[in-house]
DNA sequence: ATGGTTCCCTACTTGTTCGCTCGGATTCCC
DNA sequence: GGGAATCCGAGCGAACAAGTAGGGAACCAT
């Protein structure tokens, strides 16, 4: 269960998009420099966004990218399901085309609902995230001093 | 976020010896043919489950696997740690360890709320899901029949 | 129309992981 | 001792991850 690097890319690189929106076109190489990253390899993608629908671009002069819809409107989870396939597999299948017998039987139970959960999560919008302030449903889960430990 | 055929094996075979775990070893080839996966690369994963303290063995004419502890104090996520490491990742690395700056401060936060959201799910334990008795708030978050589909 | 700027595309590298197989050594009980 | 099981490590092909490199194509200002 982890977040790759492209998806983590993605997302703070959206949020830096959200954050500049009515700010006009936001260049790849500003973004790389604000958040630390490979300038090139962001730029695969932004490329992968764009394609997704999610931000727009203009090249030339003062050109860069822009969201492609108000951040109010998108979610972490559909930046990252654009740049790195589905929000979450077993064994590279999706929950529900996955069947199992005996005692594992309410195992498919167990992934969807893990499925629901993180979407859950990764619902909320580039808006909230950008300005810091999260839906009480996730302050919540991340309110317990337990959530921060190592296990 | 994917869950590696390793983790989903692992479980699989955990439930396996919970269901059984009165009636003495279960050997690895009887685990494999019960759940369909190869017997030589369920050795590997019940020897990370050995090693992680979770199960134990015997060689031997009679011998096989059987539970450490009671199933009902096993979580889903104790197995899948043991044969793949830390639960939820960024990057590689644990949430804790990272640092954002701009408007994706407040994505640590976010990523803490994820892991707090899995651990709460794959906290059940392996007696639960054997005996398809799950609790009351994983079912809540299965029974949503949006839940079910692909986006 | 020309130049500088920026995105766009393809290919390549390098290292790691995944899923799995094979062969043999070791230990157990009868 | 002998059969039956676990144990252990080596290896392997394919895929993927993260990043690099270089050039082509569009855009704008002058």
């Amino acid at each position: 269960m982890r977040i790759s690097a492209r998806a983590d890319y993605a997302v703070r690189a959206a949020l830096q998009l959200a954050a500049a929106q009515d700010a006009g076109p936001l260049k790849a190489e500003a973004i790389a420099e604000g958040q630390g990253i490979s300038h090139k390899f962001l730029e695969g993608i932004l490329g992968d966004m764009r394609k997704g629908g999610l931000v727009q671009s203009q090249r030339g002069g003062n050109g860069g990218y822009w969201l492609a819809r108000p951040a109010e409107s998108i979610s972490v989870a559909e930046v990252i399901r654009c740049v790195d396939g589905p929000l979450v597999s077993v064994r590279g299948e999706r929950p529900p085309d996955l069947s199992y017998t005996g005692p594992a039987e309410s195992l498919l139970t167990l992934w969807i609902a893990l499925r629901a959960g993180v979407r859950e999560v990764l619902g909320v919008s580039l808006a909230e995230v950008a300005a810091a302030q999260l839906p009480a449903g996730i302050v919540a889960l991340a309110d317990d001093p337990e959530a921060w430990t190592n296990p």
